[in-house]
DNA sequence: TTTATTATGTGACGTAAGTCACCTTTTTTC
DNA sequence: GAAAAAAGGTGACTTACGTCACATAATAAA
């Protein structure tokens, strides 16, 4: 069980220091941080903003996953990110004075911090590495999202299920693959049925391994070999 | 026939100045602008730049229509997007110190004038306006690509033509779509032949009307509605 | 614990859409 | 203007994947 008490979590030792945008960020830059950032604990499948919405600030993960996604005309989710320890979410939104395109949601206990759109725009005008920071990770991800597109259009749901689960062993690293088979089915594309049948056939090559609804990768190679079809 | 002279083409009659990230210049602005850039006419189907090489500047287009895409593993084409005078085609990989993840070529003859990437970042470094116009382009564009990936993840192809075919009708404003059938189906994500057929499925239902190559859109209400399935 | 709810999994079936093969028409190139 | 190359188009065939229907297992709520 996560402390639940908003005051335990410091910047100092949180992952994003570390990782992200404030990677560049000196100790007394991380002090002014601490100051603006109010921390909270969020339970499993709780959002932390909602498409259509209008964006009041960022959050940044200091414990917990996060998923963020959109809804197709059926209003069936689709996943286009699994946010991890230390990533900042929703900065991208603090740019384009409009509302929130995406839903980002707990996808399991998770200790959140905010910082207030106000604050986190006045650090960006005063700090020239953040700001460029922050337009090289909006290329880069820009950049990213083609190849998103690519495989969308172009590859079979075995090839993008193979290409997702090399992705998620990064974001789950230490650990198994947690995802509900539904949320998996979102982010690959597909139909829930289609994703265990396919999952099933990953086990019979031996390529996966599941513990429950947990996935271990036993074959790495072979699913970069599949993620190319 | 295009002028292919340089020199014709300068910053005052240019639609880039009205639309895009120039939009905000003032006159003096505009003819800093003018003195950096260079002009060049382009050829049916040239390249502007290709996915792998570093990127050393932006291209403006005066004149003409310019095809950004990327290759999935058998080398097919992906179209993310079609690119129209006034707009700023590759100054995303500026940002990104990486090579470019896409390429740009011409669809037609054109008139593309180029700004090193130094002076482009001069720019960018010098005119705050300008800086916070492509802070909110790369984050709008960003949430347009959600849109992309979910429509390529959810709806059929016939759903995503009718949505390629709307996106396509802004693009060539006051004219006919005039795109082969192979990009066609390539920004459709789908295979040519496919293409062919649906079209033809449309003209039967007099949602869309053909002239040569050309597409004339006889129902845009109807492609509304078939783009949600 | 018992009950309700949500997640996982399997089978049967239909179809959208890909592939291959081939032909015709249009556009380039020399 | 003829030859070559590229684009447009059609038919036949296959299959990956979605949908529906239902069973069982795992969680959450009472």
């Amino acid at each position: 069980m996560l402390e639940k008490s908003h005051k335990h979590v410091t910047c100092e030792n949180c992952l994003a220091k570390n990782s992200s945008l404030f990677k560049s960020f000196c100790n007394e830059e991380v002090d002014d941080l601490n100051i603006v950032k109010s921390c909270a604990y969020f339970k499993k499948s709780q959002p932390l903003f909602i498409e259509g919405s209008m964006p009041r600030g960022v959050f940044c993960l200091n414990k917990g996953k996060v998923k963020i996604f959109s809804r197709g005309e059926e209003g069936k989710e689709q996943i286009i990110h699994v946010a991890k320890e230390g990533e900042i979410v929703g900065f991208r939104a603090m740019f384009s004075e409009e509302p929130y395109k995406v839903t980002a949601s707990t996808l399991e206990e998770s200790n959140i911090c905010f910082i207030s759109k106000a604050d986190f725009l006045n650090l960006v005008d005063t700090n020239v590495t953040l700001r460029n920071g922050i337009m090289k990770e909006l290329s880069t991800e820009l950049a990213n999202r083609v190849t998103y597109i690519t495989n969308m259009a172009q590859k079979s749901v075995r090839g993008r299920l193979a290409f997702a689960l090399i992705l998620l062993e990064e974001i789950y690293t230490g650990e198994m693959i947690n995802l509900t088979r539904e949320d998996l089915a979102n982010f690959v594309g597909t139909a829930t049925e289609t994703l265990i049948r396919l999952l099933k056939d990953f086990k019979e090559e031996e390529i996966i391994q599941t513990h429950g609804r947990k996935i271990e990768i036993l074959d790495r190679e072979e699913l970069i070999s599949i993620s190319g079809a």
